[in-house]
DNA sequence: CTTGCTATGACGTACGTACCTCAAGTAACA
DNA sequence: TGTTACTTGAGGTACGTACGTCATAGCAAG
């Protein structure tokens, strides 16, 4: 059995109401005391049994995640597998909610974070793109003692917070290498198209992806990032006008989580079973497009994994428990038609 | 805040002692009250605070991993999740062990599983090939009150017993797939490698992989199962024989999660850069293989996920909650060079 | 009416921890 | 010496549930 605060009472020789005063940081407890007790913690190793100290004190971890005003296929995909963990976690006292709350503006997006309490929330999931204002609204809410943790879009090395998602580096390069094999022996040019390229995540993709195809496949020129904006008329428009100023497009890569705009372009201007395309992100709409073979492979980051994932950190954070590291890497995922279904 | 025990005595109109003879299924209460009892569980959405539970009963969770007596690198590398969750765990209650005791003879292994006990042992997870015998031995596992997960090789479909593991028929079929655009207009034949074609593992993939080639790859043939039988001389042996006897062998697909000695065979005999070799399961050796080019592909199987699954599932049925069917399915992973690396 | 049985309730203790109150001890200071 | 502040211990109650004992009410058989 594990040892218990009885246990620790005696071997540090003191009260139970001492190990409770050292237990939850309390005053009134001598420095060589409170060191007894820690001591005695290292000696018979004693780790706080966390469910009956939440039975004790009533309580209910609140967490939230704060995501972009608007978004995509793959955002709802995401605020689902929310609600699906929300539904579960309920029974195990954990509170989830979520708000699509901030906006592009990083001035604003640091404000909504600034107006998050402690003392109504535990933690939060923070899904907005890097910028200096939301690192300095990050900060501040760590010292207020909400938990963080950056999701799916991020940097990871912006301790002490921890970032749920994955390497868009290494996304960008498999991208590259399936292109690059999928088309095997051919030689032409890659159409590249993006939402944007104002955002990291889009910018690393891209990293990622022309170091494979240089190094590895010289053969393939990947164009100019196309831009869509979130406009389709003017995707069209662009796509159009690289593929008539090009003769030799053999492929296209769509950087984003949106990929739908970017391939109703490219099949509205040319025949895609021609083309090798691969895009982010499973939805609904690239799980079509991968049956009916019009894109070959999708770049993907589990979205029920990276919600739970996040949640998890966020707890192990509030409980002062480290986190079960080879657990929480999301790693990223090659689809193609054949894995899927998942049974 | 949820309904407590108190709540529902209240609401159904008995005292608590009643309450807790009906949730603990304890006799003396008349049907009519035990239903009584239930309506009122239905009508405020009552659910037992397990965590409570447990605090006043001292239990902990008993989960046994029964693993092949024999095995290779992937099986190491379950073992070492198993390990690695057995210490994350414990602090939850939650005693973990493992035996590799299952021979390979199915009447021995049912032996081993008849003599599991119901009151040293809450759930087992068997990772064992399927058989009647094994099947049997499982029902009757069940019937004594032991919860059974089957663990990465059995079939889905045996309720009421959980099958924590991949599709082995997508799995092959995602291999082929792999197989067939890595080597693009190549024509010519395939090797396929396998320890034993007896296990009905390795019999799916062969057919989900033989099913893509023909119809998608007709211009690839694929060769008879070459059986390795764990012999490095036998393997050498046969595999040197195919490339003399065949002139236009292309490319391998190894299909058992022993790579090792299929590939030590295919790079002694002939130059791996010119041939496309796609194996399972991610181990230290196909990592390697991976960053060597060696190998062009891996399709795998995460197993800390596989092992903590099975623990996830075994809880559940014990506390006789759902489970979360999306966090249980087991992806097919593809594994290139580039997605190796998790950050 | 007694006996015996079943169904139910009342109540206490326990699990490991949190948090409160009160008493008593010690040491420093005026 | 008394006053004060700080430190510590003793003990209680609570969280939601399990599980035990005992009392009592109802009812049927003798």
């Amino acid at each position: 059995m594990r040892p218990t605060t009885k246990d620790l009472a005696k071997a540090a020789g003191v009260s139970l109401a001492t190990v409770d005063r050292v237990l939850n940081k309390r005053a009134g407890v001598r420095k060589e005391t409170v060191e007894a007790v820690n001591d005695a913690i290292e000696k018979i190793g004693f780790v706080r049994n966390q469910y009956a100290a939440n039975l004790a004190r009533g309580r209910n971890y609140r967490f939230e995640f704060l995501l972009p005003e608007t978004g995509d296929d793959f955002l709802a995909t995401v605020i689902d597998r929310i609600q699906e963990a929300r539904a579960a976690m309920r029974l195990d006292a954990i509170d989830i909610s979520y708000r699509c709350a901030l906006p592009n503006d990083p001035h604003k997006a640091a404000e909504i974070l600034a107006g998050v309490a402690a003392d109504e929330t535990d933690g939060v999931a923070i899904m907005a793109p890097e910028s200096p204002q939301l690192r300095d609204a990050t900060t501040r809410l760590v010292e207020r003692g909400v938990q963080v943790v950056l999701f799916i879009s991020g940097q990871p090395d912006l301790r002490p917070v921890d970032f749920v998602g994955v390497d868009n580096y290494a996304a960008g390069a498999t991208a590259g290498r399936l292109l690059g094999r999928f088309l095997a022996p051919t030689q032409g040019k890659i159409l590249v198209i993006s939402e944007t390229m104002n955002a990291l995540d889009s910018v690393e993709r891209r990293l990622g992806f022309d170091r494979v195809l240089s190094a590895d496949f010289p053969r393939l020129t990947p164009l100019p990032s196309l831009e869509t904006f979130g406009d389709l008329a003017r995707t069209e428009r662009v796509v159009r006008n690289s593929y008539e100023n090009q003769a030799d497009i053999v492929g296209a890569y769509v950087l984003g989580s949106e990929a739908r705009l970017a391939i109703e372009a490219i099949r509205g201007t040319t025949d895609p079973a021609g083309q090798v395309i691969v895009a982010h992100e499973r939805t609904r709409y690239t799980e079509k497009m991968l049956r009916e073979r019009v894109l070959d492979a999708v770049i993907a980051q589990n979205p029920g994994h990276l919600v739970r994932s996040a949640i998890r950190l966020l707890k192990a954070r509030s409980d002062q428990r480290p986190p079960l590291v080879s657990q929480e890497q999301i790693r990223i995922e090659i689809l193609i038609e054949d894995n899927l279904d998942i049974r």
